[in-house]
DNA sequence: GATCCGACAATCC
DNA sequence: GGATTGTCGGATC
């Protein structure tokens, strides 16, 4: 990667500082990280690279820079040069017009505008990032100084590290204090909780340059920051340690050893108190700390950190918009505004996955903010002079978090934010608390949260007043059934009791469940997680949720499906869910994403498992299907570490080199080949002798590397295919007749899964489902309307696009009746829809069904087919979805009824758990 | 013997 | 490089 961020922070702070108007533009490059050449030969005005006339500098692809007189109307300056030729002939990215007082720019990619004052510019460099290589951001905080801080932080952390032993855990742990300490005192001198810049100064003054008794400077230094002010033990610490003031809150209490410095550890150390601490954000800069510091994290900085926009999603409809509603019917009402400073003085919120603290600090933050507009109403309201000051305190925010360095950083955050709070008080009313000592810090605990008892952590039962609350909230992790560890299995398993039901389930349904087992029976406990959306998806939803409502835990609010954003570079590519959890009663809040991305909120009786309002059905999969006697099958897997499958080259190198290879190859398709008609084959071998494989040296050097992929393979159902080389590890193909092939995962655009009609010559491999022994007419209803909206809801889901599914979808799907007659009609019309895919031969299927590209005459025989599909199963027309899917839901249970009469259940169904 | 999933993974412009 | 869109095989019953 190129420059780094830090360096063009700093760069640009001196370009802007006192702009030189011949200088500024090369400056500017420099920033960004220009080479030396290009700049020199652009100051002597002899490049051929710059496509700019008279003044103006231009380089192509990357920006165009004009400076003009004051008092030009820079706006319009800037949107004549947007239009001109010279910057639409070079691609020019960014526009930059200013008089050195103000400056306007336009990112023509990004379609942004840009207008700053010349001394605010350097607070804009992430606007310009692209000129340096970081094509959106990779992470900055609004507030460079975060990105600042952590980078430096960062480096200290290195050169520490190179000296310090910290192969055991408690040296770690240690460096993890230390690391929080430090960070809190570069803090505090730059906010006026020591004197300005009282550390740094005694740092560079009294400690040696071969930063050799820095370690002792530290011990001292920690050792009177835990000190009373009238302590007689500070009478015998040196001079310049006493004026420092006595802080408290448990930070500097235990004696933790003290890393050892060096001379570039010691100059970094002093350069880090020299820079402006002030500015940092404990919410974001926590997150960025911990991503430098943290060696797994180094790699995916902030994958998960979770943005404030999602953060907000969980902490408003949990708490705060009651609240603010609160405060808007007590306006006029002394009494009530008291009240409900007494009630944001009692309420707790509790993280049991807290990371760095990101929730607990924006929870505070936020409540403070409401506590000051309590205050300020309360001011106008009554005729007393009385003084309010805050009455929040940390003690009432609660975490658990299972890595040690995150714990230490949450704890101080924290403290950092309610510092910043404090200030933002004093800058209000005119008067708040002292800053020292500082209170009681948040209840964090280190250790895991699947194992803790949440009671311990934060006992509502006893500390309880009447009408205090508790929320919990938080981002817990998320681990698939096939990713975690074998320590989280058994979390799991101890924690759901049950033989099986656990293992399908994500590692984040364990605070899901957790959670409900805390709120149960209790009015005035909610909870809020974000989730991964497969939760609320195929197979997981009977495992989880009828535990979870046999409880007597509800969902009182959802947000549903929508993709996973952050600022970091590398996200986490994962669609997730916001879910709210109470006893309550009353109407629920259910938050959905159109088409065109905008959010809108829907109040509804009741959310279910699918966060759709209303019916609370749940639908188990089901290994046959309902009322069907034509069944869908896997389609063959070859577990071969590609050996049995061969590209169109391939396969014509193989056959050339001996012609009778080609009896034993056959066309394949998985999803990929069929959608966009690609082309594929497979060595089919079955009935093959040894003889005859022997006569084939290159296929059996193929079959030969099968038997071996599966030998290493860890999974015994793989080892044990290694006996049969030759053939797939899952072979369902017909050998003769037609079958019907479905897509196991395609794009949710399409209006319908796009399914084909094969004969056995071709293979489907396992990408695909097939259902041998179909015909046309199963075509029809599989291809209609009807069953796509009833697959929409109960598939499981890729991130968005759609899974199909025998067990959830195709065997749960209420069939229609219909007659000779009948048949023959929806014969007719799903024979029209094959021959229309016919009339494009050079459209792929994946063209035909994409919604933008789908021909009209094809869409209208959809059209027809879905007509006539529908009036199998009434007469009168369906006016939506949700009215085709009350019916078919309706239907559905009724065939379970049925089937249940018949034979009475020998097992209890799945879902169904004591939860004892 | 069957089948679901992936804080994904590969491909396409 | 970001938008689009479906592989592959382990793990589990």
């Amino acid at each position: 990667m190129a420059i780094s961020q830090a360096r063009i922070i700093e760069s640009m702070e001196q370009a802007c500082s006192n702009p030189n108007p011949d200088e500024f533009i090369f400056s500017f490059l420099d920033a960004y990280g220009f080479p030396k050449s290009t700049i020199t030969r652009l100051r002597n005005g002899d490049d051929s690279r710059n496509v700019a006339s008279g003044n103006d500098i231009g380089l192509k692809k990357k920006l165009y820079f004009r400076s003009v007189p004051e008092g030009t109307d820079l706006n319009a300056e800037a949107d004549s040069l947007k239009a001109s030729e010279v910057v639409s002939r070079n691609d020019i990215r960014f526009v930059i017009v200013t008089d050195f007082k103000s400056l306007v720019a336009f990112d023509l990619k990004a379609e942004e505008r840009l207008e700053t004052s010349m001394d605010e510019l350097d607070k804009q460099y992430a606007f310009f990032l692209p000129l340096a290589g970081y094509e959106k951001a990779v992470m900055y905080s609004e507030h460079p100084a975060d990105v600042k801080a952590s980078e430096k932080m960062g480096r200290l952390f290195d050169l520490i590290r190179e000296r310090n032993d910290l192969s055991k855990p408690e040296d770690i742990h240690a460096l993890n204090v230390f690391l929080t300490r430090l960070l809190f005192c570069f803090y505090a001198e730059d906010t006026g909780i020591f004197d300005q810049g009282q550390m740094t100064s005694a740092i560079q003054s009294t400690t040696s340059e071969d930063g050799s008794d820095v370690d002792q400077f530290f011990t001292d230094l920690f050792t009177v920051l835990n000190l009373e002010d009238k302590a007689p033990e500070r009478e015998s610490m040196a001079a310049h340690f006493q004026k420092f003031p006595y802080v408290n809150g448990g930070l500097f209490e235990k004696d933790e050893p003290i890393p050892e410095f060096g001379r570039k550890a010691r100059r970094l150390l002093i350069d880090c108190g020299n820079m402006d601490w002030s500015e940092i954000n404990p919410d974001i800069f926590g997150s960025m700390f911990q991503a430098v510091i943290d060696e797994e994290q180094r790699g995916n900085l902030g994958q998960h950190y979770t943005s404030v926009s999602n953060i907000m999603k969980v902490i408003q409809p949990l708490f705060l918009d009651k609240l603010y509603a609160e405060l808007e019917k007590s306006r006029e009402n002394e009494r009530k505004l008291k009240e409900l400073l007494l009630r944001l003085q009692n309420l707790h919120i509790f993280d049991p996955a807290c990371g760095s603290g990101n929730f607990l600090i924006i929870a505070y933050k936020e409540l403070r903010k409401l506590e000051m507009e309590v205050i300020d109403t309360l001011n106008t309201v009554s005729d007393q002079t009385e003084m309010y000051y805050s009455g929040i305190k940390l003690s009432q925010f609660y975490g658990i978090e299972i890595d040690d360095f995150a714990h230490e950083v949450a704890i101080l955050s924290l403290w950092l934010a309610e510092h910043q709070m404090n200030m933002a008080f004093k800058e209000k009313f005119g008067y708040a608390d002292a800053d020292l000592p500082l209170r009681d810090s948040g209840n964090i605990i280190c250790g895991n949260s699947l194992k803790i008892d949440w009671q311990e952590v934060c006992p509502f039962l006893c500390s309880r007043k009447i009408d205090s609350e508790v929320y919990i909230c938080g981002n817990p992790p998320f681990l698939g059934y096939n990713s975690r560890s074998s320590e989280q299995q058994d979390e799991m398993r101890l924690l759901f009791g049950d033989k099986q039901s656990y293992k399908k389930l994500d590692y984040v349904s364990s605070w899901f469940l957790l959670a409900s087992k805390y709120i149960a029976n209790n009015e005035s406990i909610f909870a809020a997680f974000v989730a991964t959306s497969s939760i609320c998806q195929g197979m997981q939803v009977p495992f989880l949720w009828p535990r979870i409502f046999g409880l007597g835990v509800n969902i009182s609010f959802a947000y549903s499906n929508f993709a996973w954003e952050n600022a970091a570079r590398n996200k986490a590519a994962v669609n997730v869910v916001v879910i709210g959890l109470g006893v309550s009663k009353g109407k629920k809040r259910l938050f959905c994403l159109s088409k065109e991305g905008v959010w809108s909120e829907e109040l509804t009786e009741s959310i279910n498992a699918y966060l759709v309002g209303g019916s609370s059905i749940i639908v188990n999969n089901r290994s046959k299907p309902i009322n069907k006697n034509i069944e869908m099958q896997y389609g063959s897997m070859p577990n071969d570490g590609g050996n049995l499958l061969l590209s169109p080259t391939e396969k014509n190198d193989l056959i050339s080199e001996d012609p009778e290879t080609a009896h034993w190859v056959k066309p394949i398709l998985g999803a990929q080949e069929f959608l966009n008609g690609k082309k594929r084959y497979c060595l089919w071998l079955k009935g093959i002798t040894e003889e005859e494989l022997n006569q084939l040296p290159s296929v059996k050097a193929r079959v030969e590397n099968v038997r071996s992929v599966r030998l290493a393979s860890k999974s015994p159902g793989a080892n044990k295919a290694a006996a049969t080389p030759h053939l797939f590890w899952f072979a369902s193909h017909p050998d003769k007749g037609t079958y019907l092939l479905v897509p196991k995962v395609s794009s949710e655009r399409r209006p319908y899964v796009p399914i084909g009609l094969l004969d056995s010559s071709t293979v489907s491999s396992d990408a695909n489902l097939i259902v041998p022994n179909a015909g046309v007419f199963e075509f029809g209803v599989l291809t209609s309307e009807m069953h796509n909206d009833w697959m929409r809801a109960v598939a499981g889901r890729l991130e968005s696009r759609y899974r199909y599914s025998a067990t959830l979808v195709y065997n749960t799907f209420p069939w229609p009746e219909a007659n000779d007659q009948q048949r023959k009609k929806i014969e007719e019309l799903a024979e029209e829809v094959l021959l229309l895919r016919e009339d494009y031969p050079d459209k792929s299927l994946s063209k035909l069904y994409d919604p933008k590209e789908m021909p009209e005459p094809l869409r209208e025989a959809h059209k027809a087919l879905d007509r006539a599909v529908e009036k199998l199963y009434r007469e009168k027309p369906f006016r939506d979805a949700t009215e085709r899917l009350e019916h078919l839901f309706a239907l559905y249970e009724k065939l379970i009824a049925e089937e249940k009469a018949k034979k009475p259940a020998k097992k209890q169904p799945k879902g169904v758990i004591d939860n004892g």
